[in-house]
RNA sequence: GGGCUCGUGGUGUAGUUCGGUCUAACACGCCUCCCUGUCACGGAGGAGAUCGCCGGUUCAAAUCCGGUCGGGCCCGCCA
């Protein structure tokens, strides 16, 4: 007998059936037993009254593998409308041990408890809210890829052992390569603009490395960036409008086709606008520290508490959860931005901001080889290191005026859903004090 | 790199302020039994913790002190 899914138990009303999946939850009321069945496509009841049948399950745990066979019988009473009757129990794989947690209810999110969660993350993922996030993650990046391969960019997979650091800034995992010093990719940032030059339009979906020592909700320490480069963009407004566009299409679309798991893991109302507003740095600071009474004015970066108060102020102002900060200045600069040739004390870059987070920075790059390699020694940069020198080469090739972003998926999925720490949107996250499972 | 915090059965917590009736409590889970419409089922009973570890103070330590190990949060930095 061919298996059905347990979403699909109710068409087949009447027939008999066979299903498998692990055994969820065991609610035995004398003469008559339920027992939940968990398989891909969600839970089904199966209503078990033969002794013989329920003997099976003695001391079998949450987690059982199982096998039923039994009559699909309409009953409102029965959590999807119908279930299973008459049940045949076969145990195909039996589960003895308790489980160290819970899983048949929602799992406690609280951050001195989350190290629990990771500790038994293979099991914690059965839950069925636990999955919902990663369900959501799915069909995020789905919606992304489907939005860049419309857009005509070209996926591709760059490197991650590197001869060198890629970027100044973040620190690098360093390791043994055959007896040579290699590093971990901390972002494909080179290799997608010298792909520029050969496909315009590039984008990868990958994990970066990041080695710093740092202890908080938003970061670990391997992270799935998305990378975007796009090539002959008229100005900067271009490519911020690009990832602005694509990341509203997605969550959009995110919203309608998983609008029940949202609902159902407490996720905030999506509020966006057609455009995501921009502010400049500048903006910002001089807005916050009127509203706050702080003084942020010679603040290089923003403070997260102006990431948190821009967004609250573009919800209300402009109707849009997404904020760009645009116009950093140049003391943040890295080698590779292009300065604003409109005002110098600022570089063509933006952060991308949502509920209060940078989600993706978005800048322009400086595609002049001569002002690159200025730049670059200005930053004290060995442009005869092999982590430089094949990106220079391309560089004094051709490669038109060009810009992308680097995009933190797991903190956008986190956000989605409403969670309160990266980790929590990470399958199995790694941190400064956790390296498994 | 800097600062602040927490550690009690399998899980989540109470108790720590002010040491003593803590012989450590509660909920969930687990075990046995009862229960014919449960769906966070209900009821009766039961097992399970030398209170992270080491040392100190004291007649007496889950509780105070020191060290250590393991978490968490914030800043810096970043996605």
């Amino acid at each position: 007998m061919n298996r059905v899914l347990t979403r699909d138990v109710s068409k087949h009303i009447g027939k008999k059936i066979k299903v498998s999946g692990w055994l969820h939850k065991k609610r035995k009321l004398g003469g008559l037993n339920f027992i939940n069945l968990r398989d891909r496509g969600g839970i089904v009841q199966v209503l078990v009254e033969d002794q013989k049948e329920m003997e099976k399950l003695r001391g079998m745990q949450i987690g059982t593998v199982l096998h039923i066979e039994g009559k699909v019988v309409k009953d409102e009473r029965a959590p999807n409308g119908a279930e299973i009757h008459e049940p045949v129990l076969q145990v195909e794989v039996p589960v003895t041990e308790e489980p160290p947690i819970e899983i048949d209810k929602p799992i406690d999110h609280k951050p001195e408890n989350l190290d629990t969660l990771f500790e038994y993350r293979g099991l914690s993922l059965r839950n069925l809210q636990e999955q919902k996030v990663f369900k959501i993650r799915a069909s995020l990046l789905r919606y992304i890829r489907e939005y860049l391969t419309k857009n005509e960019f070209v996926e591709i997979q760059t490197p991650k052992l590197l001869a060198g650091a890629t970027e100044g800034g973040a620190e690098v995992f360093k390791l043994d390569y055959f007896g040579q010093e290699a590093t971990l990719a901390q972002s494909p940032q080179l290799y997608k603009q010298m792909l520029v030059g050969a496909f315009e339009r590039v984008f990868e979906i990958a994990p970066a490395f990041r080695a710093e020592l740092s202890a908080t909700t938003r970061h670990i320490s391997e992270v799935v960036m998305l990378d975007i480069e796009m090539g002959f963009v008229k100005n900067h407004d271009e490519v911020l409008d690009l990832v602005g566009d694509l990341t509203i299409f997605a969550l959009q679309q995110v919203y309608e086709e998983h609008a029940d798991d949202l609902k159902s893991i407490n996720a905030p109302q999506l509020i966006v606008s057609d455009k995501v507003p921009k502010f400049t740095v500048e903006e910002i600071h001089e807005l916050y520290s009127k509203a706050n009474k702080i003084d942020t004015t010679n603040e290089k970066d923003l403070i997260p508490d102006e990431e948190r108060w821009i967004c609250e102020y573009a919800k209300k102002k402009h109707g849009s959860e997404l904020v760009y900060a645009i116009d950093f200045p140049i003391e943040a600069m890295k080698f590779y931005h292009k300065i604003n040739p409109d005002n110098p004390k600022t570089v063509l870059w933006g952060d991308l901001l949502f509920r209060g987070l940078e989600i993706a920075t978005v800048p322009l790059r400086e595609n002049n080889h001569e002002t690159l390699v200025k730049q670059m020694k200005k930053a004290s940069i060995d442009v005869k290191h092999p982590g430089y020198k094949y990106f220079l080469q391309a560089m004094k090739f051709g490669l038109p005026t060009h810009g992308g972003c680097g995009y933190g998926i797991d903190r956008l999925v986190e956000k989605v859903c409403g969670l309160k720490n990266v980790k929590e949107a990470t399958l199995f996250p790694r941190d400064i004090n956790r390296l498994s499972p």
